[in-house]
DNA sequence: CTTAAAATTTAGACAAGCCTAAAAAATAAA
DNA sequence: TTTATTTTTTAGGCTTGTCTAAATTTTAAG
């Protein structure tokens, strides 16, 4: 059994490998989990002694099988709660981050089976993140930074990268939401910010905003 | 803010205080924890320096006003989240304390507001127990233990003091559930076993169950 | 009322998970 | 390639919550 501390570093190491590719250095997981790095040498060597992950010293670390299935497990279940607190709760999508990073601990297997039923199966996470099946899988979406889209190129807004509460207002105010189509006007070269167009409205926006918007092209 | 240690140290002095009266032992305490007289000693003092407790050397502890309302309040959540689980996820009612005893530490008030709401704010638990509402205040209910009454009274089942799963599972095995309807039909003086009749059918108990059903007299 | 038994507390230790400060290794710069 | 910088690890300490063993207080028995 792996304890609440484990199991975040594990997930922040899924994070990571995802994010940055495999082989994750003890600075990088310190800084996500906000702890030291001789903190993040600690938990990283009682993780290997797990075989969670594989790890030499000052070469990085990496999930093993073993523990990549249990961080899978881990967000699937924060992604399911995180539908119920919306569709069910009627909570707004900047509210259930923090709410889901305590419910995803709770153990037990029939009680994600039927939370997953209970919700219908569902595919996504409000955020458009895709909810790992039980046996872990993760459908791949093929979906594309806002940022990297040229001059008058579309798409639907299927995800967010960041999901701060304060990111998700800022998108909420300009009526931008999983689903919403997008059109960039003007692009700018030397800063990266962007005219958009969403739904006859436009608005001026930032490199910091495109990059962290997850479009479908069409 | 309480620890996960703490918070089950003040939901089991409340019980214990409710069960028993006023003024709990230390060994009391550690019994119901499962943990050693020595262990319980050192919580109950750090319980006592954040003023959640009573408490004189030799004397045993009893809750503040302030312990109380905290206890009651994970009591609540405990509740609520057993409602949830049975009327919305499709769980038997002796499958669900373990994982309310997790959920029942999951911090956010907006949470229980929202998860009471979509309940339907409801009165009772699935095992009969009463659902504290946002203040604390528990609806005091006359209910009498099984054991309590005499040949050819009867009542309606209102609840149950234990909840173990061995226990619920013996009661729905002989089709007992909240609203069965239960007569005395004998009383043995001697070992105080009972023959009962639930909706014509007859069976005999032990003390051991009459002391653990509650029942609604008419 | 004095002694035996039971209950409770104290003392000292340990694991988990974190910290700071210092040492060691790896990487970048001159 | 030698030095400086950054990264990582080690060493030693702290808190929480637990334990065992021993000391102390309370209660019960004779």
């Amino acid at each position: 059994m792996f304890t609440l501390a484990e199991e975040n570093y594990l997930k922040a190491i899924f994070h990571l490998e995802n994010d940055y590719g495999t082989g994750v250095s003890t600075n990088a997981i310190a800084d996500k989990m906000d702890t030291r790095a001789s903190s993040a040498t600690d938990m990283i060597q009682k993780l290997a002694d797990k075989k969670v992950i594989s790890y030499q010293k000052y070469k990085g670390a990496s999930l093993t099988k073993k523990g990549k299935s249990i961080a899978v497990n881990i967000i699937r279940k924060h992604r399911l709660w995180e539908v119920f607190l919306v569709e069910k709760l009627d909570f707004q999508w900047d509210e259930v981050h923090e709410i889901a990073e305590q419910l995803e601990h709770i153990k037990s297997d029939e009680l994600i089976q039927r939370l997953d039923l209970f919700l219908g199966h569902p595919d996504f996470d409000p955020h458009g993140d895709p909810i790992p099946d039980n046996n872990g899988y993760i459908k791949p979406t093929e979906k594309k930074l806002l940022s990297k889209l040229k001059k008058n190129q579309q798409g639907i807004c299927v995800g967010v990268k960041e999901s701060s509460a304060k990111f998700l207002q800022y998108l909420d105010t300009r009526k931008i939401g999983i689903g919403s189509s997008i059109k960039v006007i003007e692009k700018e070269d030397f800063d990266q910010s962007m005219t958009i167009q969403v739904s006859s409205k436009q608005f001026f926006i930032t490199k910091q905003i495109s990059e962290n918007l997850y479009l479908k092209t069409i």
